[in-house]
DNA sequence: AACTGTTGCAACCGCAGACCA
DNA sequence: TTGGTCTGCGGTTGCAACAGT
């Protein structure tokens, strides 16, 4: 059967956008908003396929981006998201305000993966790179009425007393919180439960972090109920 | 100056899931 | 329930700019 392809390619444009293409999809999309990327060509009088001008302009032209150099806490930051998300590349672009999944791809590609190899470190696992390859990695969970919650994994048993800790489902639906505050990144979110932001990604303290139960990345377990996903 | 190799990034491609009739 | 369409995502490619010889 196969789809239908996405626009008449014998009339489009491909490769790089000129200055008019950009001020026309600019000045549409000011005036009409995004959205329908499909008809937004044709409309714009761009010869243009939708996709592409989605692209452009969440890629390039959008008000909102930030551009110019990463800094060292966005680096670590998305080290330390990629450990938890992998190369889920648009969630990490979520929690970092005006930087798009295609910079962060490209970043993390040409600089981070680099770097991460200078430091003895795995970029894909996170393990260093001299390490004994774990074929897969077991976590389990034991929990009787009258003992102590249980977790083993790597050939260790964690034992978690009550009421400190409490996981009462093991909930593996991910889910992710609105991306972006306006807040610093840093700053600890105060929370009603759970972890404040920093914990939650292994961050160091803050003063005003009052999270008693934080189960870090140290200790090598990772607290996803703090990094809610989708 | 000319050539070659490397790097960085914008843009493309194909796929999967959401949505709707 | 099914099939068509649209949108968004992640992997990959192409090319300009830069560095090295």
């Amino acid at each position: 059967m196969g789809r239908s392809p996405c626009c008449e390619k014998a009339h489009t444009n491909k490769g790089a956008w000129t200055k008019e293409e950009d001020d026309r999809l600019i000045a549409y999309i000011r005036a009409h908003g995004e959205g329908c990327w499909r008809s937004l060509p044709k409309a714009a009088g761009l010869l243009r396929c939708g996709k592409s001008c989605r692209l452009r302009w969440i890629n390039y032209l959008r008000p909102d981006l930030k551009r110019g150099n990463f800094t060292e806490e966005e680096d670590e930051l998305i080290i330390k998201l990629h450990s938890l998300l992998g190369n889920k590349w648009s969630l990490i672009a979520g929690r970092l305000p005006g930087r798009t999944d295609n910079e962060i791809k490209n970043y993390w590609n040409t600089h981070i993966r680099r770097k991460l190899m200078s430091r003895g470190v795995d970029p894909v696992t996170h393990r260093p790179i001299n390490e004994q390859p774990q074929s897969n990695i077991t976590i389990s969970f034991e929990k009787r009425d009258d003992e102590d919650l249980k977790i083993s994994t790597l050939g260790e048993t964690f034992k978690l007393q009550e009421p400190q800790f409490k996981i009462p489902d093991l909930n593996l639906e991910l889910c992710i919180s609105p991306p972006f505050q306006e807040e610093p990144l840093i700053k600890p979110v105060k929370r009603e439960a759970g972890l404040c932001f920093s914990c939650s990604l292994g961050l160091p303290k803050s003063p005003d972090c009052k999270c008693t139960n934080f189960i870090g990345l140290s200790s090598g377990f990772l607290d996803f109920r703090s990094v809610e996903m989708k």
